[in-house]
DNA sequence: ATTTGCCTACGAAAGTGTTCGTAATAGAAA
DNA sequence: TTTCTATTACGAACACTTTCGTAGGCAAAT
């Protein structure tokens, strides 16, 4: 069994996590160094973020020298779902058909992607 | 062509175009009303919600005696896709059929709604 | 030993969203 | 006409997020 509570992170926590779940266990300084790929952020602003993430408990941190290694605690997929279930409430109303219709008639999908759901599709039909 | 820039909606903004979305042009006092049916929200909240929402362009008012009937300025397919585009870029690295994958595997669909979405499978496949 | 550089911790400011109290107004009822 | 009621407009308070400046500490370099 796996811990289901957590609290819904935010944007910029969003971000963090995404490169953690991508590199691995990261210090504040290669995640900041990560995230001025693609804007500019202080150090401090993904310092102060990252304790606030760990006051939550979204990630969890040990001591390495004189710095933090930092790895998230919990896992992509949980937070994924909560999205998930987040947009198919406040705006699909439930439908999850609905969801997945309008997401493959707006976005490109690979037919090697396709015939994946496919065969997702003819196993859900069967059971 | 039509308009394709607005802001995004906020939760609170979002429960309200859904509730317009389903019955169409209503005042203050029936979308207020419906609000409280699953949770309270005193009648001015409401009121201060949708006047930003009127200034944000979100909706379109009109005069009707000494109140305003509301009607929204957007759509609501435009609106899902700006949630869609959201969480695909944010936590599902841009891959749509990651999304369509996990949301049919976490979520109970109809054969009939299975059906629907093979259809459209093989019609994208064809083209 | 002093300086330099990097790290943490702390606090505060700015921006945004949500909530609601209060006052003004206009129409309906008495 | 006067009173009652419903509606709008406005502003303020609160909470939350994001941002960053500053200070303290520690270790390496000079």
């Amino acid at each position: 069994m796996h811990n289901n509570t957590f609290q819904q992170p935010t944007d910029s926590e969003l971000e963090v996590l995404t490169i953690l779940w991508k590199y691995g266990t990261s210090t504040v300084r290669f995640i900041n160094d990560k995230l001025n790929e693609s804007r500019k952020v202080g150090y401090t602003t993904t310092l102060k973020i990252m304790q606030i993430m760990f006051e939550k408990k979204l990630l969890i941190r040990e001591q390495e020298g004189k710095s933090h290694k930092y790895t998230p605690a919990i896992e992509e997929n949980a937070i994924q779902d909560r999205l998930i279930n987040k947009i198919l409430d406040s705006a699909f109303g439930g439908s999850a058909s609905s969801l997945v219709m309008q997401t493959l008639g707006n976005h490109k999908a690979s037919s090697a992607e396709l015939d994946e759901i496919r065969k997702l599709i003819d196993d859900l039909g069967k059971k």
